[in-house]
DNA sequence: GCAAAAGTGTTTCCGGTACACCCATGT
DNA sequence: ACATGGGTGTACCGGAAACACTTTTGC
């Protein structure tokens, strides 16, 4: 027998995804060709299905639009005004997503009208979407300085500097080349691969790759991957 | 014209309340007298109504049990497992309150059949409730370490050793007496009454009171509060 | 006087920061 | 040779931690 109780609503999702293409942080977003608000920006977003988790259905929706099947994904934040959706009232629960850019898969992309743009050049989007976007830029910075997730944005091989220039964008700041490397490298989550960065112009930096063991066990904790970065405010 | 999409369902809401008692953490939990799981015990909870937004029938929850209206309250998670509700499938959100034990109306929580129980002595809730409890609890560890929210838990006025004892209890962690006052006072958020504690059996400590314009400054950016706890593992 | 709890001062230590210097590669 | 950018060493500074000492009150 179900609750007597009758105000059942539709739970809508809406994911952040955020990219990073060695400058700065990007995000997916789809330009619309369907109703409603026709033809504005938007994040991707989607209904909960029957039989399915929200997790589950953040993971479909991010997986639809990049092809991407092992992306981080973070639930951050229940949205539930009763006036934030003009078509009907929904409560729409927000994830964001970190992909690496360079493998997603165009065609998904392409079907679904979306695009990479700079967070620095964002649109405005519809509803209360900038608002989650600025929430999910929020959480992302918390939880990047506590615990190692940002090489979810980059590709299984990257340089020191890279992953450096990567930590500027999400804070919006400057890093000491030095200081950072020296850091990094203390805590043990990276492996030298030998390998040296072909694309650069000048020195070739050395290749490191996640010593995974490590990596899923500083996930858990709170080990301070980088604390000082809490406090910057921006 | 409403959406097509038809998998309409329930929203619940979930609050976690806690108190302090002087000596360590407190959840208002109530006893069921009614069913579903009739005799044990869970949140207090309810169903989100027409017109309300989820901040606003998380207020309401909190109120009708503790008859306060002015508790920090904020939102944590979203729980949407497809089976956390045997009776039917409900999404959750999951709020936290912070009350003072003092100013509270019993009969609304007698009438409620709810209890203050010590969080060392939790009983086994129903549902997912244990998992949010934990979820609570960090949640309210990493926001109270880079915000001054604790002093919601504390009646207006309380000395520096209370506050102490409370950020003890938080933590489940021994603080240096000298060094926290130190740390608390450089902050500029309390403000000497001149009054003296006269509970107390030995000397009587300062009673302080919040500089209100202070802390709703502080409230806003992350100034790092006590920054060093967020990296207490319990 | 003595015990218990509040309040003040000082020293040490460590992590973050700043900066000088060396190395590797392409032109 | 020189410009560009990666990598290592060292000195300093500020905040956290550790600790000694004094003050207030009840018994």
């Amino acid at each position: 027998m179900p609750y007597t109780h009758t105000h059942r609503i539709l739970i809508a999702l809406d994911c952040i995804i955020f990219g990073f293409d060695g400058e700065g942080l990007n995000l997916l977003l789809v330009k619309r060709n369907f109703e409603p608000e026709f033809g504005k920006w938007s994040l991707m977003g989607g209904f909960l299905n029957e039989g399915e988790s929200l997790e589950e259905a953040a993971h479909r929706i991010v997986f639809d639009l990049t092809g991407l099947d092992n992306h981080y994904l973070e639930q951050f934040q229940t949205f539930g005004a009763t006036t934030r959706d003009p078509v009907e009232r929904t409560v729409s629960v927000a994830y964001y997503a970190l992909v690496n850019i360079e493998d997603q898969d165009m065609n998904a992309i392409r079907s679904h009208n979306a695009s990479w743009i700079s967070l620095h050049k964002k649109p405005y989007l519809i509803f209360d979407h900038d608002i989650m976007v600025e929430e999910a830029l929020k959480r992302l910075r918390t939880k990047a300085a506590l615990n190692p997730i940002g090489f979810e944005l980059l590709p299984g091989k990257f340089t020191i500097p890279q992953l450096q220039k990567l930590y500027e964008a999400i804070y919006d700041t400057k890093l000491d080349r030095r200081n950072f490397s020296r850091k990094i490298l203390s805590t043990k989550l990276l492996m030298g691969t030998g390998e040296k960065d072909m694309t650069s112009q000048t020195k070739k930096g050395q290749l490191y790759s996640l010593n995974t063991h490590e990596y899923v066990r500083q996930q858990k904790g709170n080990f301070g991957f980088l604390p000082e970065l809490i406090l910057v405010d921006a």
